[in-house]
DNA sequence: GATTGTATCTCGCAA
DNA sequence: TTGCGAGGTACAATC
């Protein structure tokens, strides 16, 4: 692990050449300016940036506003540094397609290099899939009388999550979203409907729906139920061993 | 601009909470965990990682792998800093919606915080040539059954036209820009348009056009039809023969 | 390898 | 603010 402040070029250069070499994981502030050519093209101009080269050579620069960065190359990269006159010339180029970024670095204000250690697992709750099993284990949460009767949760025609038959003993399909359902979603829904025969009830569940939505909803006879995460979150919570996952100091 | 390597724990606060308050931008290599809650839930167990606090508040953190963040929060964001027991808590929450990380630092390796200069302008690139040339080459992006007869660039003006006929054998002028056509794009284009004879079409064929533009192109019985550069760009990286100009060059 | 669908997508633009 | 489409989308699953 190294770091530098504001190393001179040939500091810097020696410093950068061995960690892309031993494929270490570098954080470079610097004056730079940048080409990329490949499935479309684009020029920076120069301005100070955060470079990120990692340990399997994702490659970033980060503005030092927005969220995304304003070039990258997703792995695997071969990675070259050379030095031509008074700035070092980065070069990224993607190994699987015909793509590649050109740094031209004119002063660097701070190199970062080293192996990062990080085994810290990580997950995710509360996805759809998760809501899913949640509600295949508690039926009676999608509506009273309600019971599964399959617990596949894709077709060809798109994605569902639930069916099983109601109170009445009809066939109900539930289509779950976890954030509020815009057009989008209906229409996902509506596509495979479309390949449904009649007298099958459709429900979708979310937290909430948008006007439009829950108008083409009605348009196509479906129906909408709200359903409160925080329940579910819940009987998560409540049925699953969570010694290890951790989610259980929020709740 | 400041950088410390291996700071202790107030050392490294008082950075931090100095560099947030004066909203500079901060790289923060450290050990570290996280949570997020909001859209969804997630847990990080401990690992070390680089976090990203921008300028205007967007927060990442990038493990030692993969192109993308395990966690991140676009702007804007209330950030906090306070420090529990011998850990530091960096609290960042979005200030529009109920989305929030928190990271527990328990280590910090390095830590750079400062202003970035960065006014450089970025832009995706075609020349005119490059697109007259395109256009050329696949006179059905025009528009369907168009023929070319004349292709030439007008370097000032920014504006490429191309003479053709279409599919009735009608007299076609079509004028290219690469930006979002506005008053003074269509200006240009009356200007031009003065001189030619009628019952000739003029379509103007740009990314986008400003309402008023588009109201002023209409009082003139002149056309306007969407094109994206990006489309043109990649039909470029694909087809180009790869030997004199194209990208292979760059590759 | 090509296709398809998801994402804490993000972002810009328009109504 | 909400909806809608684009993105060098990236990424995983599927064919």
């Amino acid at each position: 692990m190294r770091m530098m402040i504001k190393p001179d070029l040939k500091e810097a250069v020696e410093q950068l050449k061995k960690a892309v070499s031993t494929k270490e994981f570098i954080a470079l502030v610097c004056l730079c300016e940048a080409d990329y050519v490949g499935r479309a093209r684009s020029f920076l101009e120069n301005g100070e940036r955060l470079l990120i080269i990692k340990e399997d050579t994702s490659f970033l620069i980060h503005r030092p506003r927005g969220l995304e960065p304003v070039n990258w190359q997703p792995p695997p990269n071969y990675v070259g540094v050379t030095v031509k006159g008074d700035h070092i010339v980065l070069t990224v180029k993607r190994v699987r397609k015909p793509e590649k970024v050109v740094v031209r670095i004119h002063k660097v204000r701070s190199i970062f290099s080293g192996r990062l250690e990080d085994k810290g697992g990580f997950q995710m709750y509360l996805s759809e899939k998760e809501i899913s099993e949640i509600l295949r284990m508690h039926p009676e949460l999608v509506e009273e009388g309600f019971r599964v009767t399959s617990a596949e949760a894709r077709e060809k025609t798109g994605v569902v999550d639930i069916v099983g038959v109601d109170a009445n003993n009809r066939r109900t399909i539930v289509e779950i979203k976890k954030d509020r359902a815009g057009l989008e979603a209906v229409r996902q829904l509506t596509r495979y409907a479309g390949g449904i025969g009649q007298g099958v009830r459709i429900v979708l569940l979310a937290p909430g729906v948008t006007e439009e939505a829950e108008r083409m909803l009605r348009r196509n006879r479906m129906e909408f139920r709200r359903i409160s995460m925080l329940d579910l979150t819940k009987i998560l919570v409540r049925e699953r061993s969570l010694e290890k996952s951790g989610i259980k100091k929020y709740l």
